[in-house]
DNA sequence: TCCCCACTTCAACAAGTGTTGAAATATGGC
DNA sequence: GCCATATTTCAACACTTGTTGAAGTGGGGA
């Protein structure tokens, strides 16, 4: 049987929930409003998830599972292309963006609520440094070790820097804010990831390569 | 006489709401625990201010005037030392990151909620687009145009793109989420805004450069 | 048919929320 | 000292919050 056969409102809930905490925070969003969207009573998503913390959990981690496998893939395509050479730098950032901003999936509503809520947890000083580490650092520490192979002996410090400065502009991205429509009179629409995706890799591309000890 | 002569309970519930804001959010706080801090009672920040939302944008506006006179004039002093010609792109990008990066403010805890809380607010969806445009906008398309200048005829949406990764990378600089300090094992600090600053520049100076036409 | 079980709702609690009007206190000009 | 005004506190309201225990519902196996 599918996945989700039966437990329609298990689901209804984390979507529903997903979208609020995107959209307000975790503080800004009650129990009852995700339940009321979710159609269900309050009480059912405590007796599912436990806590309110406890759902906001589940909520990240639905998705970060299926997005580290689509990610691992696409370096290990990226790793396997070049061999026995490093790839490039570009074939880096292309293996990290690709799956995050190209792709059916990234018009979908649940997948932009998961990504703005993963703005909000990566620049909340709150939880940034833990949840970010927790869901994804293992995945990540493998693209910085490829871009540190790729760029023979970087600077380890501008390395770090150079990635933080990397997350930083796609979490930006991800928290479609409507900034950039303004700033460029609706030039730039931030909602249309995958018209930034070309963009964001060449900026990050040029960023790194600049650390590059020969240039 | 000076501006905090009589007022303090006023700039106590700005410093204490700025602090508090910063770290847990608009949501995340009550009046309470502000007035708590700074050592008053509840009512009075709303004599001050008035609503809760009010009291969050004079926060955000106390600072942010101080810090467009700052920028103003690091962009005009590169702008008057280049002239005739344009200024370099790596010249612009100092002038916009060493009033916020370097100096003996930045390691005021005022200051670094101040930071912390810009964070937040570019991040947000809900006002990220609304709130860094009311506040900064005016100085940011000045600072754009001055980029325009000085890479001939780039193209105009990957200036905006362009911008938009300086952006998000700046702002995750701010959040101070301790992140980096766990993905390098402790080799860089997330609270040492000065040594962020030379790799800030040139990460994102190399990236502006690689959107030069005749490149 | 009956019973067990997972699931769902109901109703309520205790604590915390922003906001406000009135009372108390301080401040500065005369 | 006196009084108008600005500041600060007190006390309370009306409402929302997360959480929970008890009751109800439905379906599948004995």
């Amino acid at each position: 049987m599918p996945d989700d056969a039966k437990p329609l409102r298990r689901t209804a809930i984390l979507d529903s929930a997903e979208a609020q905490f995107a959209q307000h925070g975790y503080d800004g969003v009650n129990l009852r409003a995700i339940a009321r969207e979710a159609g269900v009573d309050v009480a059912l998503a405590n007796y599912h998830f436990g806590k309110k913390r406890d759902l906001f959990d589940a909520v990240l981690m639905r998705r970060a599972e299926v997005l580290n496998a689509w990610r691992l893939k696409a370096l290990e395509d990226a790793l396997s292309e070049a061999r026995p050479n490093p790839p490039s730098v570009e074939a880096i950032v292309r293996a990290y963006l690709r799956p995050l901003l190209t792709g059916s999936h990234v018009t979908e509503p649940g997948w932009k609520h998961y990504y703005a809520l993963i703005a909000y947890v990566n620049n909340s000083p709150e939880w940034g440094g833990k949840l970010m580490t927790q869901f994804f650092d293992p995945l990540i520490n493998q693209f910085i070790d490829a871009l540190r192979l790729s760029l023979g002996n970087a600077d380890e410090k501008a390395l770090f820097w150079s990635y933080h400065c990397f997350s930083g502009a796609l979490t930006l991205t991800f928290a479609e804010t409507g900034r950039i429509d303004q700033l460029s009179k609706g030039l730039c629409r931030s909602d249309d990831l995958d018209g930034a995706y070309e963009h964001v890799v060449r900026f990050i591309t040029a960023g790194f390569e600049s650390i590059r000890p020969d240039a």
